[in-house]
DNA sequence: GTTACTGCAAACAATTTGCACCATA
DNA sequence: TATGGTGCAAATTGTTTGCAGTAAC
């Protein structure tokens, strides 16, 4: 098994991620820690990302035509996403009680984890649509 | 406004989605029509397949982190996708009700559609995990 | 001193697009 | 014959990877 080692590296994309705006892009989170570390590389990043959804430090939110985005809220929740600019939030919803229970046939399938994705317009766009 | 025209290349892909299993990505679209067709190009498939989920014809069913996939199936259903071989199958399970009217606070979203995602392991996947 | 991690660039996968030619209406 | 569609290749986007050098332990 391996030695996780600790570098500057991932405690800079950990604590980018805590620092900015929820739901970030890796993309967001490269530009944002090359203002202060110009060196860092995009790979790193990625890299770094990933250990850190591993260790659970992050979530991962899989979001469907759109890059992935990373956020630091511990309790699962569900996320929209916008149709027009691609901007995603959170849904202020209680979580589905019991939703894998409610399968009536796994056929063979060990269920994991699920996920609800909206998808809307958010007020910015549909305030730019109306003037249009 | 636009009017369409029918062409082979629509029928074929059309076709090829309702003859195919179901969810079937773009790239499985154009492997199963070059048989017949070899002349047909990517970007055409890509482009059909749009222009038909447009038009009601076929579903795009959104997988995060894996190709998206077209099916035909009209009503509403929910997705598996096992996270050892990325195959997509259907869960079977009714509609969650009124689930839009669970949101307690819109924030000005107005929200069009939702898709619920299950990560899993299918029973093949099982299966192998165990002979190791 | 090992060996995991970095930075960089190249590779990759999925999809979109520009454009000259083709074919439907 | 007007213009939407095709085929092809190049471009784009998001992400992964190979590798030589660097640094954490």
């Amino acid at each position: 098994m391996i030695i996780r080692r600790n570098t500057i590296q991932k405690d800079l994309v950990r604590n980018a991620v805590y620092e900015m705006k929820r739901h970030v892009t890796a993309n967001e989170v490269y530009e944002f820690i090359k203002e202060a570390y110009p060196t860092i590389g995009k790979g790193t990043v990625y890299r770094n990302l990933d250990i850190l959804v591993e260790e659970g430090a992050l979530r991962k939110v899989e979001v469907p035509d759109g890059p992935n985005r990373f956020d630091f809220t511990l309790k699962n929740h569900y996320h929209v996403r916008c149709v027009k600019c691609g901007e995603v939030s959170d849904v202020d919803m209680d979580e589905i009680p019991n939703l894998l229970e409610r399968i009536h046939d796994t056929h063979g399938i060990e269920y994991l984890d699920y996920d609800i994705s909206f998808k809307g317009i958010c007020s910015k766009c549909r305030k730019e649509e109306k003037n249009e």
